[in-house]
DNA sequence: TTCGCTAACTAACGAGCGTTAGTTAGTTTA
DNA sequence: TAAACTAACTAACGCTCGTTAGTTAGCGAA
């Protein structure tokens, strides 16, 4: 029964504020209020109320890579190699509902130099699924798409999932990676 | 060359503010700005910040409803119904990526009652989609998915399509429309 | 025991917020 | 022409915001 480093503590109650009411309409006095202690001592643990926004994008941002990168050098089918990925990106939301709804809706609050980072490291995540896709099509195992159309929408399939998390885990990662995997993959037609 | 009534003037200069700042980091100083008037001015013509956002919201759920319900009732095959449904969709959208980007991301700082109408009109835009599925695949037409899960895939695969009218019309609704349609009935794969 | 560190506190700052009151110039209506 | 209306203005209200300064109680190390 470890207690967290009070820094860390602010972060995950100042996620779920984040999520719920957005950055901006959370006040440092309502992140201090859940832990029972004043705004200005929330100073003593942290520099700027826009560092707790900054450490979750980009710890999230970093979650993110982590997890698909390894998959993205393997020597499989790529359709395989997809779903693999997807089923990767639905398990690090799965896995932090809060912080994801946070990087995924909140990131445009950050300041520069801030923005244009996390603005850089979003391409460079989806050009890690273009080359898959672009690497599926060359190959015959998918279709001739619009490749970047098709990033974006499989994306935005795979990142409402974190609304499936919030209550309580009604459904497991794993069925919900499997049903849009299918769905991407196979399509809806019987 | 009409002059727009001063209120619905507001109303297109909110609505680029609040899809590129939100609506809480948007104050009625920079909407007034953008009119080149003085931010009490703008109580002559409408009652509240609040009212503004209503009215976007609002009118966005009623251009969806109308563009959508006339094809639920019609009786045609059910893959040719959705496809349908996701252009008559994705249209609404592109006429007004604005007002849409406000309609998906700035809804949940509705005060109620305006919340809890704008959360039961989505569930009934949500169901006539459900109906379709649900239709589907009592006919075979479908595989059988889950539905409600699909739903929710469907309309996220949708409802990023805003940001791609922002800067200037480079890809028409219609190409988006079919390649997301192909997607999500027919799949990826080859 | 004293020193220094940690993490809380109180008090307050200047800025910005949405909104209201009261006024005024110009235009339309009676 | 006089009255009423429209749409702007200035000034200010009360409130909340993020943040800073200075203080203090408790605690481990020298």
């Amino acid at each position: 029964m470890k207690t967290l480093p009070r820094k860390d503590q602010i972060r995950l109650k100042a996620q779920v504020l984040f999520r719920e009411k957005g950055y901006v309409a959370s006040s440092m006095r309502d992140i201090a209020d859940t832990l029972g202690i004043e705004a200005a001592s929330l100073y003593n643990h942290i520099s700027s109320k826009e560092e707790i926004l900054q450490d979750i994008c980009f710890s999230m941002a970093e979650s993110f890579f982590v997890a698909i990168e390894p998959i993205s050098t393997e020597n499989i089918p790529l359709d395989e190699k997809l779903k693999k990925a997807i089923t990767a990106h639905i398990g690090v939301i799965a896995a932090n509902s809060d912080a994801s709804a946070v990087f995924l809706h909140e990131w445009r609050h950050l300041g520069n130099p801030s923005l244009s980072d996390f603005k850089l490291m979003r391409r460079r995540y989806e050009r890690i699924f273009s080359s898959m896709l672009d690497d599926g099509i060359r190959t015959k195992v998918f279709r001739a798409v619009d490749v970047p159309l098709t990033v974006r929408t499989l994306l935005s399939a795979m990142n409402w999932t974190y609304e499936w998390y919030n209550p309580k885990g009604k459904v497991d990662p794993t069925a919900m990676s499997e049903h849009i995997c299918k769905l991407i993959l196979d399509g809806l037609r019987n």
